[in-house]
DNA sequence: TGACTTTTCAAACAGTCGTTTTATACTGTT
DNA sequence: AACAGTATAAAACGACTGTTTGAAAAGTCA
């Protein structure tokens, strides 16, 4: 049971998660076998079982860190922008938490790690029910609700919650669809350009939101 | 090469099909095995290869099935509702089409298949490449995009495009997320009522689409 | 140095996978 | 009745899976 090595370098369990991280978001649980991991990891099959105890337990212990790492990054990156201005405006936050939702996921190669990553377990769950939820979609949402009762128009609790639920689809959304637009034979009929994207989610929802916020009148 | 059976009951070929439909969409395509297929078939493993020339070629004839039936319905459900009225309104639009999108994804059993069938072939494809764009995205876009013409604000094409994506994209997620809030330990944060949500996505994305009309003003 | 722990390794284990082979029944036609 | 074509079945094939074993290294501390 070598919980934590003592001497200078743990090469092996770190090259393994590394490798893990990728090979997962890749090709997913059930697509990245042991022996892949430990082929490009350059040690042996048995290390995995020796330095995680299993399977499962290499890919819990992978996703955990991955989804701290994107939490905190996310919450840092709004809480920043949130404290820069004194009054912020709607369409501020909107921009914000749309640069915050989207950045983690889109720079460098780490980024499309993380999303493919969630999309594989979204579909296929090894995780332990409730991590997910609890550990990071709950700690999102106070964040962000936080921010928009800051910056946005009196909404009622369930109702913020319902706009952040449409901006969360429209930004997923845009994250997914885009590769399928990117490169058709035809000729291009949606811009490529993500921050075109942005700039219309924080339109549209903008817009949303202020109609949220309204009384409602009768359709 | 059987590819029709002339006597009156194709049994086995069937048979496979619907297990494999149910199957595949529940576990996706690496989750389930030829074996479990045939064993809730009641026929022999021999019977895939046979009927179908192997695994893939299964799954992509279910697929395809799977994927017109849900296109044609879609179209029908909402040209049906679009020539009912002569002048229909923006809020009118979007709620013909939400219920369009929405209904053949949680009526009845097929429903969830659907669903889980389009998550696990996004995550993993199986399918020749633009088969699911060309065949099925596209003629989605084309009724979608006329019908908001005729219901909507004067839009640019590019920008009827994305707002059409941003609808989708909050019905897509809604119901991604829903099961999630549905029953969690603590007490429900959110409607978990579809009905509630749609009624929320069209004031938002009603709102969304005139401001996208709108001349744009700097932010 | 010698005893001890931690780490690595090749090899094997038991199981599942998709596919193929071989043989047997059923169907309609001549 | 004899034949062709279609359909089903049991068994085996080779490849791959996660995991375990037992021994050899590497490192640590007396």
């Amino acid at each position: 049971m070598a919980s934590e090595p003592k001497n200078g370098h743990a090469e092996t369990r770190e090259r393994i998660l590394h490798t893990a991280e990728r090979l997962f978001a890749e090709k997913g649980f059930d697509g990245t076998s042991i022996r892949d991991i430990t082929t490009e990891a350059e040690c042996n099959v048995a290390a995995v079982n020796y330095h995680f105890g299993g399977k499962d337990k290499l890919y819990i212990e992978t996703f955990r860190r991955l989804l701290v790492d994107l939490r905190d990054r996310r919450i840092l990156s709004m809480r920043r922008d949130m404290s820069a201005v004194p009054d912020p405006s709607l369409e501020y936050f909107l921009e914000s938490f749309a640069n915050a939702f989207l950045e983690p996921l889109v720079d460098g190669s780490r980024g499309r790690l993380i999303l493919s990553f969630f999309a594989n377990e979204m579909m296929d769950a090894h995780l332990p029910s409730g991590l997910f939820f609890e550990e990071f979609v709950r700690p999102m949402i106070q964040v962000t609700s936080d921010a928009l009762d800051r910056a946005g128009p009196p909404l009622e609790p369930e109702t913020a919650l319902m706009c952040i639920m449409s901006i969360v689809g429209q930004l997923l959304h845009t994250l997914k669809a885009l590769p399928y637009f990117s490169n058709p034979v035809g000729p291009h009929i949606v811009p490529t350009d993500l921050s075109d994207h942005i700039k219309h989610v924080v339109r549209f929802s903008a817009a949303g939101i202020r109609a949220c916020a309204a009384p409602v009148e009768a359709s």
